[in-house]
DNA sequence: AAATAAATTTAGACAAAGCTAAAAATATGT
DNA sequence: ACATATTTTTAGCTTTGTCTAAATTTATTT
């Protein structure tokens, strides 16, 4: 399995919301930010290994192999974040890129004592799951933020969008994992809010609220 | 720069004794375990790139920016090691395999925090120095355990072979880095040794002795 | 100094992974 | 239903890195 196999595999499991729906070409292109034409010649090829299904214009799904392949780089990628954050102090806005880099390591050995090394961690630093060596994961209940309403409480159990600008919009309002929010307001017009978390009150957009998970007290 | 390009430059570094002698061909294809014809086809790219003097027919030698590259290249792969070997509960014969994946891992930020993750070590876990930022690295006297004299004491600072059955064969026997090792005897019609270390005598072949390396006392 | 052997390079293929431009299939609007 | 737009695929080309087989250069014998 090369790289780029594992990246298409990936793609396509969370472009189809962990292997539930298709996938179309156009898509895949955009996120992987390649051209449709390569996207197609990869689908032939991971077809013809098993790891997709795949009839020409009708779009793909992943095999059962092919969902258990992704799952195992999703596992290396989140583990080494973890590593990353843990034990050499980056930042969670500062993982990603070389993640993206270490996840491609092939060692059975090397992902087993690192997980048993960070002691099995669930989830990574922007609140994501870990799936165990079958590929399991625990579900949490997750709601958005913006789905609160004035009165409701929750605690920040993740991020919708983890990119660096957001994150460190976060990180600079003491937003983080673990954080206890109540909703103090909403604002119907722009659908902002007035939140309050150790002890300070913050006025955020509808933006902010969309992309962060929350598990809603009670 | 490529893995393989990376590859390569490290191999003509091995080669060349640190980038002094030029290199020929076809001892390059033997140590990457590839074609004459490949090895041609790459010094003619990393001429190209201005890492290597190459002429045609006649070696090859690194240029000042390729023995850095190489040297950048044998520095993350030796901080891996330590890395395997320290954290993450690794035995030294285990390590080799898995470095030379992650030393292509680019980004700067993360060798320097894995540098001082380990806190800065000068050598990896066969006794190999491991180059600074710069590419400087301590040399350090060592001389082969068959030179010893009956007599002669030292302690043991490196292998010559660090291939698993040859490492395995050491710890089987206790020999490890940092042991004291006093030469009792040496047969003349083979040189094989008699050796003493942590109270127990060993009877070591030449073939031993000469890819064990000691820092020899006075 | 030839002849032979060894080392090295060239020529031509191939696979992976990407691209552009053109063709074909599917979807949408009137 | 038909024209148009969108999506997807095909065809053909490129780069990297590999290979085999043939040609060439250098080294070693006789
Ligand atoms: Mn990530
Ligand atoms: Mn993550
Ligand atoms: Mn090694
Ligand atoms: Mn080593």
């Amino acid at each position: 399995m090369t790289q780029s196999e594992e990246n298409y595999l990936k793609g396509i499991y969370h472009l189809s919301h962990a292997g539930q729906q298709s996938v179309a070409t156009n898509a895949i292109a955009e996120h992987m930010e390649t051209k449709p034409s390569s996207v197609t010649d990869m689908l032939k090829r991971l077809a013809e290994k098993g790891l997709v299904d795949y009839q020409r214009y009708k779009g793909v799904s992943l095999t059962e192999s092919g969902a258990q392949s992704a799952l195992k780089v999703i596992r290396k990628h989140r583990l080494w974040e973890v590593f990353l954050v843990e034990k050499l102090d980056f930042s969670w806005d500062e993982v990603h890129e070389v993640a993206e880099q270490l996840e491609h390591i092939k060692s059975e050995q090397l992902i087993d004592r690192l997980d048993a090394h960070l002691d099995y961690p669930d989830f990574d630093p922007h609140g994501d799951p870990i799936p165990d060596k079958d590929g399991k994961f625990k579900a949490r209940e997750k709601r958005l933020l913006s789905s609160l309403r004035p009165g409701d409480t929750g605690v920040c159990i993740g991020v919708k969008d983890s990119s660096s600008p957001f994150l460190r919009f976060l990180d600079k309002y003491g937003i983080a994992l673990g954080s206890e929010i109540s909703v103090t307001a909403k604002e119907e017009f722009d659908d902002s809010m007035a939140i309050r978390l150790g002890g300070q009150d913050l006025q955020i957009s509808h933006q902010i609220a969309s992309n962060l998970f929350v598990k809603p007290n009670r």
